[in-house]
DNA sequence: CTGTATTGTCACAAAAGTGTAACTTTAGTT
DNA sequence: AACTAAAGTTACACTTTTGTGACAATACAG
């Protein structure tokens, strides 16, 4: 992803929270504490979203966000505001400010995730997908396609997620719970094996040029997406 | 890692926060809202460690850390204890109830994971994600990979779980029954001859560019793996 | 509404790992 | 040097885990 998303807020455990809850999810960030650091980082290039808190010293974000709803360039980034349990009226002075959306605090990584990708959706959908190579494999989420040195290949759905996930996630072993949590989705029931099926699936699907290899079975662990093949003295 | 984190805090975004925060450093995790989904989580398998919000509906979660610390398992079960902007008497009161350490809400991703680790550093080393080096030797618990001069190498399950305990525990002897404990778990009725046949194993396993040489063989009290070679004089 | 693609499970095959016992070798003692 | 207890080795039966092909249920496109 080449932008980033901008966080105001000066508390700084919640800012960092919201940093890190950023950068796991594939986000690029830059901090501000004040309004006075936040305009000094409101200059090109642009960031792509703002996360902007409500109490700030130095300037209410509100006024912020006036601010920057009448600069030429600053009235397109679009703006999420922070809010400590808001009451009914805080809200309607924010989106009165132009605000595009709100989170209110103590908020799930789920929910900040999903307001900030729901807003971006809106302006450019392109931002949230980046794609991913290794080795020759690549994967492209915007036209879901999948490539080994240029040639495309077929994958279902599942297969599809799942690459993805081992994609962004290499050399590290996840359980096939760990699995099923992040490609399947929470609270979804389906059979542990059901995985392995699955695994089974995607390396008979790339294993055209040899990178089923990639995929490694840790025994008792689960799997693991990794260049570094095992030792080859075996054979 | 096989253990996991018990959470209990009833507020939800705060929790899966939490659980968020974990989980990307490595650590599973269970939730808990309040004190009775607690207890009912606190059995076999025990969690690694507690933490315990402060303030809990059906029930203070000092009161829980007390009763856990009566427990006879319980009580070496480490808590963490987190508070809101707490006052000095609140944590005199906490340490009272033979708590591990505190952590004040809010806090950053960084705070409660060095806090963790730092809990858990003290109890059981072997349950942190950290990489091990031993002379060349590398051991990566989070990609479950062992590797001698970057070359990978093949383990089974308790070969590498035999490894890992001795790269965090070097220098020491260990008998064949606290390696038992140790590595293969408490009440496992296994014959202690059976350690030998695992160290066999293992020094095969790792004898490639004379690793093996660290296991060294302490008659009568057991084994020790330590870089101080044997005299070479035997030879 | 029909045909195709995808998915989750199961049953069975294959592979890898584990614990013991028996036998050999080694080190420490007389 | 002979003796003996402890550790090293090896072989193997047994258990657990993973790979695989088939299949029925379901979703989906046309």
């Amino acid at each position: 992803m080449t932008g980033y998303i901008l966080v105001v807020e000066d508390e700084t455990p919640i800012r960092e929270m919201i940093t890190f809850v950023l950068e796991q999810n594939g986000f690029n960030s830059v901090e501000a504490i004040d309004i006075k650091q936040a305009k000094e980082k409101i200059v090109e290039p642009y960031p792509d979203l703002i996360l902007l808190d409500w109490m700030l010293p130095g300037g209410s974000g509100v006024k912020l966000a006036k601010e920057l709803k009448q600069g030429e360039y600053s009235r397109n980034i679009p703006i999420i505001m922070l809010t400590a349990r808001a009451d009914e009226d805080d809200k309607v002075k924010g989106l009165d400010a132009g605000v595009d959306d709100y989170v209110t605090k103590p908020f799930s990584p789920k929910e900040l995730i999903a307001r900030i990708k729901a807003v971006i959706r809106r302006v450019s959908p392109t931002l949230l997908a980046e794609k991913v190579e290794f080795h020759g494999l690549k994967l492209d989420p915007v036209s879901h396609q999948v490539t080994i040195d240029e040639e495309p290949l077929d994958l279902g759905p599942t297969e599809f997620r799942l690459l993805h996930f081992f994609l962004t996630h290499t050399e590290r072993v996840y359980s096939r719970e760990q699995l099923l949590n992040n490609v399947w989705g929470t609270n979804v029931y389906v059979e542990d094996r059901t995985v392995d099926v699955h695994i089974r699936r995607l390396r008979k699907a790339i294993s055209g040029e040899g990178h089923d290899e990639f995929i490694q079975t840790v025994r008792g662990a689960g799997y693991r997406f990794s260049g570094k093949t095992l030792s080859k003295a075996k054979k």
